[in-house]
DNA sequence: TATGAATGAGGGTTCATTCAT
DNA sequence: AATGAATGAACCCTCATTCAT
């Protein structure tokens, strides 16, 4: 389990009350978001951004400093959407393994329904510049955390049969391979439905561990 | 195995002479992937990757219709760096889990090797209109299928206990965690030299297919 | 000795009290003036000085009509200081040399002691419109005046021997030069101190004079 | 005489054929001679210079990098034409007195044709950055560095009985009166015509000189 | 009177692509 | 086939000023 701490960057405003600002900042991502994973980051314009959030150009620089802050922001914001889904699907009365087949499950389940964001999220982090992708990167390593440890629970509990250092390695391939399902949409639907998708990986992921 | 064939994406050009053509464009492409996977390719001008091809903007625009073109040109070349390592490792005088982890080596080795191009090969793909995102998509397929084609032989031969739709899922899983250690070597290379790490996958694999 | 006397240029305000009006403008004069000779006019922005003034862009606003206003504020302002210097200078019982000699070295002083805001001044009056530069150009001539007079006295007692019109020359020769020891301040004070700079200058007007 | 050697300010250019960037540099500079002396250097557009250029921006933006540089280039221009009329006017067959005022005389008379762009160059020459500014007033030096030796040469040959710190001074006032001419000219014209202006500061020089 | 969020025109600069030589 | 100057639309961001509270 990584943890080296670093600062989160932080999106600079000069609106002094937080309250405009989240509410501002909100309208801003709902609209970026939108057209970003239409025409990419790049394609994209601030003032259609601005035009969609229902804001002036001048008004949204003033929630954001640059462009790409803008990016942080949904990212960030996506990110968020798939943490809070995921954390709300932990419990702590199952098995080790329920519990984590329980976590990929939601994990799967929201990525499969906001398939576009993710796509847009990962595509577009090499947009960010060092500190925001570093920052961003770091909230990533939250989810990985969060999915080692259950893994771990089944280690300590004598269930998993898995050595040390693959308990890292399965963390994130359950990360990346939610994120395949959204990738790789096109393709897997074609043999897969979402729940189908789920079940082979759960027995896969069950013949690993067990 | 998926096979939807549509034709191939062509780099038009005004120039007759193919064997000019070949030889300027390597001198293209030579030049935009290392630019392309210092600085991105957004931030990357023509003219840079004109200049250090050691040619003419103009010159460079005959033999490639739009910047778009040049990153088609690298996304394949880097791709056939892959895949001409891979079939090379492939021999048939194996059993099906010693020939599948062969495989797994050279590509694992192959983009240890090439790994800041295999992220510019991947981070861009975005950038490519959907002509070309498709037809290089395609490509990828290819390799797929020869590791499909691998895992099959060993279900066929009754080695190895797998479901048949597990085939893509574990074919593509090896794609991915190739890409893998390109895209987390910062982190991975804190917990695994290459050999280890292809150790470990291995290991996970055989759990996984027998 | 010109009198093309015109009306001064008036800066507007849609605050009632005067007493609030003078508070609040210098103010925002002496918070100008530090940042304009730092950064000059153009690069200074209306929020930067009402934050240095201690208030808000729209209160600024209610004390001023425009941006130039605050800088012809400035201007007068520091024309004031000079002025005042100047005035202070000049006594009645001395010969006309030595009375004249005084308001050089009074001159002299206060601009090397505000050098700053007199390169400021000079500088940045080109920014402001018509109307206000002449209205700030009359306030140069009250300075010249005094001087053409304090010369005036010499001749007329006999004691300066120069053409009438070399006086309106000379007298605007002192006003230069004071500028010149401000804008040339880097190149000048290799060779002169304050003290030697006024001590040449002196004994070239004498010779000039008699 | 000062003679702090830096080395001079270029402005870059894409463009290889120098022929070219002289001759599309005078266009430009041209333009903008026009233009900013009508309406100042931060109220003109770099399109309104492309235009008035008969040049597209792209094309105009090859041939300098920045709009400060069109600005120092103007200003640089400007000098050169005051630096040549100066220098033609030059002879040494004449005594120290004639050679001096002849010097003044030219460069009264240079200044009095071109005194609006005069305005302009010394007015915003505080536009210019530290680089461009100290490069362009390094050829300032030259000129009083040109005055200060013939100065020296009437020193030298016994005829001007003037201190040896004065030679600075009266050079350099020698080129601050004659930049007066141009910005006091509103006033000065109410009392001199160039001639009258020219044969008072003969006049007072003489004094001062011998 | 004071606050500070909103406005929006406009500015400098870039760069993929073309085309005359 | 090669050169390199020309093109011009488009982009991100700023900031003086206003106005509702």
């Amino acid at each position: 389990m990584s943890e080296t701490q670093t600062e989160e960057y932080i999106v600079a405003t000069s609106v002094k009350n937080p309250k405009r600002v989240e509410k501002r900042r909100a309208e801003i991502i709902d609209a970026a978001v939108k057209i970003f994973s239409e025409k990419g980051y790049h394609a994209t314009t601030t003032k259609e951004i601005a035009e969609a959030a229902g804001m002036n150009v001048g008004t949204m620089f003033q929630y954001v400093k640059t462009k790409q802050d803008i990016l942080y922001l949904v990212c960030c914001h996506i990110h968020s959407l798939i943490e809070k889904a995921l954390y709300a699907a932990t419990s702590e009365n199952s098995t080790p393994l329920e519990a984590i087949k329980k976590d990929m499950t939601a994990l799967f389940e929201i990525v499969d329904q906001v398939s576009d964001y993710v796509v847009l999220m990962y595509q577009e982090t090499a947009s960010l510049d060092k500190e925001a992708r570093r920052s961003f990167l770091q909230r990533e390593q939250r989810l990985r955390n969060h999915l080692e440890k259950q893994i771990q629970r089944g280690i300590d509990s004598g269930v998993f049969k898995i050595s040390q250092e693959s308990v890292f390695l399965i963390a994130d391939d359950i990360l990346v391979q939610s994120q395949m399902w959204a990738f790789r949409r096109w393709s897997l639907t074609n043999k897969f439905t979402i729940e189908k998708y789920i079940a082979t990986r759960s027995e896969l992921l069950e013949t690993l561990l067990t």
